[in-house]
RNA sequence: GCGGAUGUAGCUCAAUGGCAGAGCACCUGACUGUGGCUCAGGUGGUUGUGGGUUCGAGACCCAUCAUCCGCCCCA
């Protein structure tokens, strides 16, 4: 056992039944993203390490990635994250794209940490993004696509909450406070760590940025004022719009929000369940308009989210969410009855096969109990049994698998029969 | 990178330091042209790996590898 090759620790094997799930989350994706007129488009999943070194985060690039030399000697980086890669395909064709871009994405992503609950190395992962527009009804629409998605795959408001920040609003009272400029990307970590420390220690760790008491106890009536968003005009627009888009009662202001990300600017927001085991974000964006013209494009402004697939397994799976996925792979079973009558049964199947039916050939003659027994466990519903006695006649005998009826029937009627059992 | 837990049959797990077991799965038969249900029988293990303690180790000690859970960070 120790000397099997093992899988590469955090990547991620779907068998059939996960690869359903996964199918199932892409799909859901899909529709929320066409709904709102999104259009599908992908980047590369190798890019330099220089792509990210900007302005992704120290963590992110420093220790998370997947970097390495490719046989050039070249460093390569398997990407974490996809928001460069579109701002740099942006960026590119920016004189040709119609504006605004709305797009969307699901594919796979690398993070160099330890795997636990809701994270793995390798994941797959939604992101969707509106350029071109600045303002906050553009922000209510992303929002209002997250909600859709929650609500599509039985997510109630009730079950997951869209948690709302707006960083200007933030940094204009960290202002208010005499926090300086250059104190606020420590600042924002502290106000992350807020909910996962102690009270007493959270105070002392602000003392220990360098932070007041008054500025610590001003900071702490900020975070938990929820009504501050009032305050902001941007906020205020946000709320009305997402109210006509029908989605406000998924969506809660809340100060504590900051996102990891350094290059957000404005809203920001994250989705989490209300109950349960997990205390991971669902997903996760905001707006960041700087982004384009940092990596050399004309300034553009825009505002997107991602969502990773593990952490929404987990949660639709608890919530017992997920639909009995069809593992049945094929609607019939051609059964093989001997050596000699392999080619009727292959014929057969054909046939059917060429009127549109998924059916599947037992692919040797083996003992007919095997067979029908390997067709009851793969959820078969009908069996077709070419034997000499049938073949004689030119007939089929075809078996009801669920009820344990068979008849014979002329082959020119078999399909018929078939269709009348599928339904 | 740090901390905790766990590694026994294909799977889920038992086994006071004293003969390695059960359920499920698999195979065979009852039922030689037909699944599910039942019954009878059977295959399957260097107890993750390497050392040590002991008359004797699945169990105790050390190391190592792997997995899971948490911290950091984050989708």
């Amino acid at each position: 056992m120790a000397s099997k090759i093992q899988s590469v620790k955090g990547t991620r094997e779907f068998y059939p039944e996960q690869m359903s799930l996964r199918n199932f989350i892409y799909e859901k994706v899909r529709a929320a993203s066409q709904a709102f007129g999104y259009q599908e488009w992908e980047a590369p999943f190798i890019e330099t390490i220089d792509l990210y070194a900007a302005k992704s985060g120290e963590e992110l690039v420093k220790k998370q990635s997947f970097t390495f030399q490719d046989r050039g000697g070249d460093f390569v980086t398997l990407r974490p994250e996809l928001t460069p890669s579109l701002a740099r395909m942006i960026a590119a064709k920016q004189g040709e794209l119609t504006f605004p871009v709305r797009w969307w994405s699901f594919g796979p992503f690398w993070r160099y940490e330890q795997p636990q609950k809701g994270r793995s190395r390798e994941f797959f992962q939604w992101n969707i993004d509106l350029l071109g527009v600045d303002s906050p009804e553009a922000d209510a629409e992303m929002i209002a696509i997250a909600a859709t998605f929650l609500r599509s795959v039985g997510l109630k408001p009730q079950a997951a909450t869209i948690f709302v920040n707006n960083r200007r609003l933030m940094n204009s009272e960290f202002d208010a406070l005499g926090i300086a400029p250059e104190k606020r990307i420590e600042v924002s970590n502290l106000v992350d760590r807020r909910s996962k420390m102690e009270p007493a220690k959270w105070e002392a760790y602000g003392l220990e940025l360098g932070l007041t008491q008054t500025q610590v106890d001003g900071l702490k009536n900020i975070l938990g004022d929820f009504d501050l968003w009032k305050k902001s005009d941007e906020l205020t627009r946000l709320f009305a719009a997402l109210e006509a888009l029908g989605v406000r009662d998924y969506v809660k202001f809340d100060p504590n929000i900051m996102r990891g990300l350094l290059y957000y600017t404005g809203t920001v927001f994250e989705a989490f369940e209300t109950s349960g085991s997990l205390k991971r974000a669902i997903l996760g964006g905001g707006r960041y308009d700087n982004l384009l013209a940092d990596v050399g494009g004309q300034p553009l402004p825009a505002v997107g989210f991602a969502m990773g697939d593990v952490v929404v397994g987990i949660i639709l799976q608890e919530n017992g969410l997920l639909p009995e996925f069809a593992l049945t792979p094929a609607s019939v079973l051609v059964t093989v009855f001997n050596e000699t009558m392999l080619i009727k049964s292959f014929e057969l199947a054909a046939q059917l096969r060429s009127a549109g039916l998924d059916v599947m050939v037992y692919p040797e003659p083996v003992k007919l109990q095997k067979q029908f027994k390997f067709a009851d466990k793969m959820k078969i519903k009908i069996a077709l049994t070419v034997g000499p006695d049938e073949a004689a006649n030119d007939e089929v005998a075809v078996k009801n698998l669920a009820t344990g009826e068979q008849v014979t029937v002329k082959r020119e009627a078999v399909l018929e029969v078939v269709k009348k059992l599928m339904n």
